[in-house]
DNA sequence: GGAACGCTTTGACTTAAGTCAAAACAGTCC
DNA sequence: GGACTGTTTTGACTTAAGTCAAAGCGTTCC
């Protein structure tokens, strides 16, 4: 979180001159170029935008394809600067934010595994429109600006599979102004919590109740800028679930007492059905 | 805007039984369905998602297309109902909205002749994560979703023409998060008369300097649900905005007295550059 | 003209949420 | 075990903006 900026962007620049860079330093590695570009291709396989390619595709596209590795709280690009290119998360995760002028942040998305962001600069060629850091130790696939442009013309599978993704990330956007426009806060951390619990994080436990613990997977200031807020404000949400006797609170582990109410309060059952 | 949306769904329904119905009643239409197709084809490739394309492929395209007129306040297709198709619009425009449970509008944005929508839930296959209607008579060009979507696999230009369009919608949430996020009405007001002004809206007049006066393309109802705020609070933005001098109101048309301070007011100016 | 309708403004009031600063808490590191 | 740091909570206060209802305007249409 503290890293300036300039020792971001020269790590962002360094790596662009590279060509594949494991650095993995968990896993097994004997010969990493090689094993590199082989694991890699059966790893995008597996994700949303290169799903369902050919073997020579993915090859073709595993040519341009670049890793990065960054520690927690880097920053990849700022909005407002050039347009660099398209990513996909190996490992960790990312959040897409804005700042305002007053420092006040807006998390627009996080992404994880298997996921990609910043294609609409890629695309259009036009600055980022947020800014990116990693929330991590986060591995990344980068692919350049006009490699990947190429790719796109060249495999109009991909560009299908984008179609599909930018349609994701389209959709979200609209749910996040759904929520700034009519939620306030208790309503807005209403809706995370029972969005968290869906999706599945929290205790295994038995399959037979679906588990009613969710440990927030930011820690509380992000989730302010998640849900467009700040932690002061935050925090009293928190309280008002509790005292409503709809959460317990203890650290970042969260009980769900209520899902019921919860699930009221978080989507209000519309009355009215005639449009504007 | 009082037409039941009842009827407006019998109007979509009974337009997707027709193949090419030219309502046009302005124009000279002697033999409607000959002069309709070529007339749309020429039209069709100067429209963003169908630029670029060759004759054949348009004339695939208006294979599969429908025309649908519809009066002014006409509902489209509702938030959460099922996915239909994708638009173009050819004369009028549409309005994209939410509606909150307590009835609240937040517009999303508004398309004009020649852009498209309604492409995720075309793409996707999911409900419609909001609402379309129209703001005026408008003819739009209706692609029912199963068609679009083979005309995109065998078309891989439009594929690539409707990443773009994709990313420009993207891009335009991302403005909408962030003025709700960041900026108070008046802020808003300020943000939405420059782009007004600068779209070239308000009086011709000589190139010399450009026009300060704009009128304003929607009600100020209306034009509260795009600001993500309600009509008392827009009025008082007004109210605001005249008293500093920053501009002047005369019904819709609105004087920008003080380009530089509405500037300053709308895009305050970054002091800080440190990442969170 | 004037009733009728919809849009816009205004006034008085309420409330959600931001600000700022201090205290409490938690985790890390000698 | 403290000292240190960063995060979270709390308290007191301010302010933006929503609510509700009443007037004010402006069109349209008999």
């Amino acid at each position: 979180m503290q890293t300036s900026q300039k020792s971001t962007l020269q790590t962002v620049a360094q790596f662009s001159k590279l060509k594949i860079v494991s650095r993995s330093s968990g896993s097994c590695d004997h010969n990493e170029e090689m094993i590199g570009e082989f694991e890699l291709s059966s790893w995008l396989q597996r994700t949303l935008v290169f799903q369902g390619l050919s073997r020579s595709q993915l090859v073709s596209i595993v040519q341009i394809a670049q890793l990065q590795s960054l520690n927690k709280g880097e920053l990849l690009f700022k909005q407002g600067s050039e347009a660099t290119g398209f990513f996909v998360v190996k490992s960790g995760r990312v959040k897409v934010f804005q700042v305002s002028p007053t420092g006040k942040e807006q998390i627009l998305n996080i992404f994880e595994a298997g996921e990609n962001f910043a294609e609409v600069a890629a695309l259009d060629g036009k600055p980022f429109p947020a800014s990116a850091a990693t929330l991590e130790p986060t591995e990344l696939i980068f692919f350049p600006r006009q490699a990947f442009l190429d790719l796109l013309h060249q495999h109009p599978d991909i560009a299908i599979n984008m179609l599909i993704s930018l349609s994701q990330h389209l959709r979200h956007l609209t749910g996040v102004i759904e929520d700034l426009s009519f939620k306030d806060v208790p309503q807005r951390l209403a809706t995370y919590l029972l969005k968290l619990s869906r999706s599945g994080i929290g205790e295994p436990s038995t399959r037979s109740h679906p588990t009613n613990v969710v440990t927030l997977d930011l820690t509380k200031s992000q989730l302010a800028s998640a849900l467009g807020t700040i932690p002061a404000t935050l925090s009293r949400a928190f309280y008002y679930l509790s005292s409503e006797g709809l959460i317990a609170v203890n650290g970042s582990q969260i009980e769900l007492l209520d899902r019921d109410r919860l699930q009221e309060l978080s989507y209000p059952t519309k009355q009215d059905c005639s449009p504007s």
